[in-house]
DNA sequence: CAGGTCACGC
DNA sequence: GACGTACGTGACCTGG
C-alpha cells in the first residue's frame, strides 16, 4: 500500500478565487453564469489532488468584513477594491464544488483564512505531517518551515512558487519568521499596512540581516547607518510595530477543528458530474471517465553514499552510469549530477564533483572501463558539452527497451526500469514535479532519486540482454543501435551551419507579402478577421460567402486544403487563402521557428534524434525538426538556401535512395515481377502503371502513372482504400479495385501481405530484416477499424521498418569509412532515406565513389539499392 | 494548458 | 455495416 506519510493540504480559497478570476479571461457559461473563477479553482484543486495526494485538505475562506486586527488598525485593507460582483457570484458554486469534492472548508468570525491556515498548520506540523500552504498572498509565507512548504500562485492557474526555508533564505537572505519584521519595516500596500515610510524592502532585508528582529533594530537605532534612516524609524516605531502586528499571521485562532477531522478520503463522483454539468466544464467531464487511481507502491530502502572525493572504488571497470538533466532539451540543460552503481555499492557525485575530477574524466573516456547507462546519446552530447568524453558503453536501457517493445518505450525512466523488473524507483514527476514546478528538490533527495537510476539500471541490464538475445535482437542492440546513438550523438553536437542573414532576407521578404495578400483577403471579404483562425475563416467563408461546405470537422467547417483546393473555382479568395497559409507556414515554422534555435553564438542548430520513439524504427528530429524542411514547392525549398557548411571551401553533400521501400517490398516478398522490374531498372511508377492498367510501356500516360505513383506511395505507407481514394480525388471504391488490380498483378506481393497478416496473428507481433518487432495486438479485435489498421501495420511495418534498418547500418559504415579513408567529411542528418553530409570541395570525388558504395552496399538483397546524390554551396543546391 | 486544426517532410 | 484511417513535429487558435 501507499507510504502512510501524514499530507495536510491547506488552501487560502478567497485568494486562489481571486487568482483564478484574474487569470482567466471573464467567461461564461451557457446559463451566462460567470465560470473562470470556479474553472480556475478546480483547476487548481485537481492538480493539487492529483500531485499533492494529500491525506489531509482544508479550504479556508476569509468571514465577513472585520476582523481583529480592524480593531488594531481600523483602516486595515482600506482602500482595497470591491470584490468584483462577477467573482462574488462564484464564490456559491465554489462551495458546493468542495461540498461535492467532499472536502472540508471552514470559516471563522473575526479571522482570516491567513489564520486559519497558521493555527492548523502548527498542530499538524506538531502531528508529524508534511505541511504544504498553497496561496496567492506571499504573507503566508511566514508559515514555511522544515516541515510546511508555502506554495505561491505566480501568474496564470498553473505557476507556482514553493517558499521553504531554504528558498526563502536564498531570495531574500532571511528567515521565514522575519517575514514579519520585513512586513513590518517596508508595509504592504495591498493590505493597507503603512510600515516604515522609505523603507522598503532592500532597506528592510539590510537591517533585518544586521539587527535579526524588527525589535533589536528599534533598540539599535543608534547603530543603524544612514541620518534619515535614523530619523524615519525614530518617528514611525509605534507604526512598525503595529504593522509587525498586523502581518502575523496567529496561531492560536479558535479553530474548532482538529487536524484529524479534515481527512480526506474522495469525491463524490455523481455530484461532481452534475456541478460539472451545470457549470459547463465539458473537458473535466469527458476526463472523469478515464480518471483511474494510481497506486503508489512502497519503496524500499537503498544505500548510497554521496561522493565528494572520486576513487578507485568508484570508476570501476564495469558500472551503471546515470546522467541526470532535467530539461527535455539536453543540449541547454545543466547536469544535476551523476548515478553510480557497481560492486561496491551506489553512489551520487554533484556535476561539479564528477566534471572536476580528472579521474573521472579518464574513467569516462576509458573505453575498456563498460559502462550501462539510460539514452546514451543524451549522456554522451551532455558531457561532451562539459568537456568530457564518453567511450565503453556496452549496454543503454532506453533503446535496450525501445528494441523489445518500441510501443511501450517512454523516457521516464521509473516507467521503463519497472517494466523491467525494478520497482524501487519514483517517477521523475514525483521528485521533480511538472511544468512551471518542476525544480530539484534539496540534495539528499535529489542524490538518492539518481542513485536509485543506477541501482535500477544495474539491477536490469542483465535481463534485458538476456531478453534481446531470446528475441534474437542482440545483435541489433549491440550492432546497430548502440553504435548508432554514438555517430547521432556527434552529429548532434557538430549542429548544422545556418545563413541568419539569409532567413532574415527572406523573412523580411515573406512578411511584405503576407501583409499585401492579408490586405488582399480582407478586401475581398469585406471586413479583417484572423485568416490564421479555422473558426472565424469558416465563418467568412461559408456564412459570409456562403461558398458551399465540403466537410465538416468536430468543432465547425473544415478549411483544410483539400476543401479549399475543391473550392477554389468558386471565389478568387480561397487561392489566395491557400497561398497565405502557404506562405505563413514558411515564416511561421521555418523562418522564425528556426531563427529561434539557432546558437547566437556559431550560429549552428542542433537539432535532437529521438531513437527511441517510432514505431516503425525511423528516426525523429526536433528542435528544430531538420526531417520535414520544405523541399516539394520551390518556394519552400528556397529555406533550404539557409543551411550551408560550416567552412569556407565546403560543400553539402546529399546523397538518397532511390525507392528504397519498394525495393525492400521486392525483396521480402520476393515477387519475381518486382524484382525484375528493379533489376532492370525500370522506373516503377510506369512499370506499376503497365501492370495495373494492362498497356504497354508507350501507352502509360501521364494520368497512368499518377495513379500508380499513388498506389505504391498508399503500398508504401500502409495506406487504406480510402486514404488513396483522398489522394487520388476518386470513390473508395474505386481506390479498392485499384489496390485489387495492383495485388493481382503483383502475386507476390499479395501472398506477401496475407502472409505477413497471418504472421502477426500467429506471433502478436510483425519483424523487419534486422529482427526489429512491432506487437499489433490489435489484429485480433473485433472491431473492423482496429482490426483494418492492424493489418495495414503489419503490412506495412517490415517495409518502412527495414528500410529504416538500412540506412542505419548505412550510417554505421559510413562513420567506419569515413575514418579508415581518413576524411574529414562529416555525416550532419539523416532524413529517412537521405544522408547530408558537409565535406571540402576536396573530397568530393572520393565521396562520390565512397558513398553510394557505402549506402547500396548496406546490406545484400535480391534486389539491387540504388543512390542517388548531389552536392553544392547549399542544401538546396544538393538536389 | 490541453486539444483541435492545419501543414511540412518521408 | 462498422466510421476513421502511414509516421512524425510544430504553429496557431480556442474553450473552460
Amino acid at each position: 500500500m501507499s507510504k502512510t506519510k501524514k499530507k495536510l493540504v491547506l488552501i487560502d480559497g478567497n485568494s486562489i478565487a481571486y487568482r483564478a478570476f484574474f487569470a482567466l479571461p471573464l467567461l461564461n457559461n451557457d446559463k451566462g453564469i460567470h465560470t473562470n473563477a470556479v474553472y480556475g479553482f478546480t483547476m487548481m484543486l485537481q492538480r493539487i489532488l492529483d500531485e499533492e495526494k494529500p491525506t489531509h485538505l482544508l479550504v479556508a475562506f476569509d468571514a465577513g468584513k472585520t476582523t481583529f486586527r480592524h480593531k488594531t488598525f481600523t483602516e486595515y485593507k482600506g482602500g482595497r477594491q470591491k470584490t468584483p460582483p462577477e467573482l462574488s457570484e462564484q464564490f456559491p458554486f465554489i462551495r458546493e464544488l468542495l461540498d461535492a469534492y467532499q472536502i472540508k472548508r471552514y470559516e471563522l468570525e473575526n479571522y482570516e483564512a491567513d489564520d486559519i491556515i497558521g493555527t492548523l498548520s502548527l498542530q499538524a506540523e506538531k502531528d508529524g505531517f508534511d505541511v504544504k500552504v498553497i496561496s496567492g498572498d506571499k504573507d503566508l509565507t511566514q508559515l514555511s518551515s522544515d516541515k510546511t512548504t508555502v506554495a505561491i500562485t505566480k501568474k496564470g492557474i498553473t505557476e507556482i512558487e514553493e517558499y521553504t526555508p531554504e528558498h526563502i533564505k536564498e531570495k531574500y537572505g532571511l528567515s521565514p519568521h522575519q517575514i514579519i519584521d520585513m512586513k513590518g519595516l517596508m508595509g504592504d500596500s495591498s493590505d493597507n499596512i503603512p510600515g516604515v515610510p522609505g523603507v522598503g524592502e532592500k532597506t528592510a532585508i539590510k537591517l533585518l540581516v544586521q539587527f535579526d528582529s524588527l525589535e533589536k533594530v528599534l533598540d539599535s537605532i543608534d547603530e543603524v547607518s544612514g541620518k534619515k534612516l535614523k530619523e524615519k524609524l525614530e518617528e514611525f516605531k509605534d507604526q512598525a510595530i503595529m504593522s509587525k502586528e498586523l502581518a502575523t499571521i496567529t496561531r492560536e485562532a479558535p479553530v474548532e477543528l482538529s487536524v484529524s477531522d479534515l481527512q480526506y478520503d474522495e469525491w463524490n463522483v455523481d455530484k461532481v458530474v452534475s456541478i460539472y454539468k451545470e457549470l459547463g466544464f465539458n473537458t473535466l467531464l469527458e476526463k472523469m471517465g478515464t480518471a483511474g487511481e494510481a497506486v503508489q507502491e512502497e519503496i524500499k530502502d537503498l544505500s548510497f553514499e554521496i561522493v565528494k572525493d572520486l576513487g578507485e572504488d568508484h570508476l570501476t571497470d564495469r558500472a551503471a552510469l546515470y546522467v541526470e538533466i532535467l530539461e527535455d532539451n539536453y543540449q541547454h540543460g545543466q547536469i544535476i549530477g551523476l548515478g553510480l552503481s557497481n560492486k561496491n555499492g551506489n553512489y551520487f557525485i554533484s556535476a561539479e564533483t564528477a566534471l572536476q575530477s580528472e579521474k573521472f574524466k579518464d574513467w569516462a573516456k576509458d573505453e575498456k572501463k563498460l559502462k550501462q547507462v539510460y539514452d546514451a546519446k543524451k549522456s554522451a552530447v551532455s558531457l561532451k558539452l562539459k568537456g568530457v568524453e564518453l567511450n565503453g558503453i556496452d549496454f543503454d536501457l532506453l533503446i535496450a527497451s525501445y528494441i523489445l517493445n518500441p510501443s511501450e518505450s517512454a523516457d521516464d525512466f521509473a516507467s521503463v526500469a519497472k517494466r523491467h523488473g525494478f520497482h524501487d524507483i519514483q517517477s521523475d514527476e514525483a521528485v521533480y514535479g511538472k511544468g512551471a514546478k518542476r525544480k530539484v528538490p534539496e540534495e539528499v533527495e535529489t542524490a538518492e532519486h539518481i542513485a536509485r537510476k543506477a541501482a535500477g539500471l544495474s539491477a536490469v541490464a542483465d535481463k534485458c540482454e538476456e531478453e534481446l538475445k531470446q528475441n534474437e535482437q542482440f545483435e541489433l542492440f549491440t550492432e546497430l543501435e548502440l553504435p548508432l546513438s554514438l555517430i547521432l550523438a556527434e552529429m548532434e553536437a557538430k549542429g548544422v551551419s545556418v545563413d541568419v542573414d539569409r532567413l532574415k532576407d527572406m523573412g523580411d521578404d515573406l512578411r511584405t507579402r503576407l501583409k499585401q495578400i492579408e490586405e488582399e483577403i480582407f478586401r475581398m471579404a469585406g471586413e479583417e478577421f484572423n485568416i490564421n483562425s479555422p473558426k472565424q475563416l469558416g465563418v467568412v467563408l461559408f456564412e459570409k460567402m456562403g461558398l458551399p461546405v465540403i466537410k465538416k470537422t468536430k468543432t465547425g467547417y473544415s478549411t483544410s486544403a483539400d476543401v479549399l483546393e475543391k473550392l477554389e473555382p468558386e471565389h478568387e479568395i480561397v487561392r489566395q487563402i491557400l497561398h497565405y497559409r502557404q506562405l505563413g507556414k514558411l515564416q511561421s515554422t521555418y523562418i522564425e521557428g528556426l531563427l529561434k534555435v539557432v546558437h547566437p553564438d556559431t550560429c549552428k542548430v542542433h537539432t535532437r534524434f529521438n531513437q527511441a520513439l517510432t514505431q516503425t524504427g525511423r528516426l525523429s528530429s526536433t528542435d528544430p525538426n531538420l526531417q520535414n524542411i520544405p523541399i516539394r514547392l520551390e518556394e519552400g525549398r528556397k529555406i533550404r538556401q539557409a543551411f550551408i557548411p560550416s567552412q569556407k571551401g565546403w560543400v553539402m553533400f546529399a546523397a538518397d535512395y532511390s525507392q528504397i521501400e519498394l525495393r525492400v517490398l521486392a525483396h521480402i516478398a520476393g515477387d519475381e515481377k518486382l524484382i525484375e522490374a528493379f533489376n532492370e531498372d525500370m522506373d516503377i511508377h510506369t512499370k506499376t502503371a503497365m501492370d495495373v492498367f494492362h498497356v504497354k510501356k508507350e501507352e502509360v500516360t501521364s494520368n497512368m502513372r499518377r495513379q500508380a505513383k499513388a498506389v505504391n506511395f498508399g503500398i508504401v505507407y500502409g495506406i487504406s482504400d480510402y486514404g488513396l481514394s483522398q489522394s487520388l480525388g476518386i470513390t473508395r471504391k474505386e481506390a479498392g479495385e485499384f489496390i485489387d488490380r495492383y495485388l493481382e498483378s503483383f502475386p507476390g506481393v499479395k501472398e506477401y501481405m496475407a502472409d505477413v497478416v497471418q504472421e502477426a496473428k500467429q506471433k502478436g507481433y510483425v519483424s523487419t530484416l534486422l529482427h526489429r518487432r512491432r506487437y499489433i495486438p490489435e489484429i485480433t479485435s473485433r472491431n473492423f477499424n482496429l482490426r483494418s489498421f492492424a493489418e495495414r501495420t503489419a503490412m506495412n511495418t517490415p517495409i518502412q521498418g527495414s528500410a529504416a534498418d538500412i540506412i542505419k547500418l548505412a550510417m554505421i559504415e559510413m562513420a567506419k569509412r569515413l575514418k579508415v579513408e581518413k576524411l574529414q567529411t562529416r555525416l550532419l542528418l539523416q532524413v529517412h532515406d537521405e544522408l547530408i553530409f558537409e565535406a571540402p570541395e576536396e573530397e568530393v570525388e572520393a565521396l562520390k565513389e565512397i558513398v553510394p558504395d557505402v549506402m547500396e552496399h548496406a546490406i545484400s538483397l535480391k534486389v539491387p539499392l540504388k543512390v542517388d546524390y548531389s552536392y553544392g554551396p547549399t542544401w538546396y543546391d544538393a538536389k
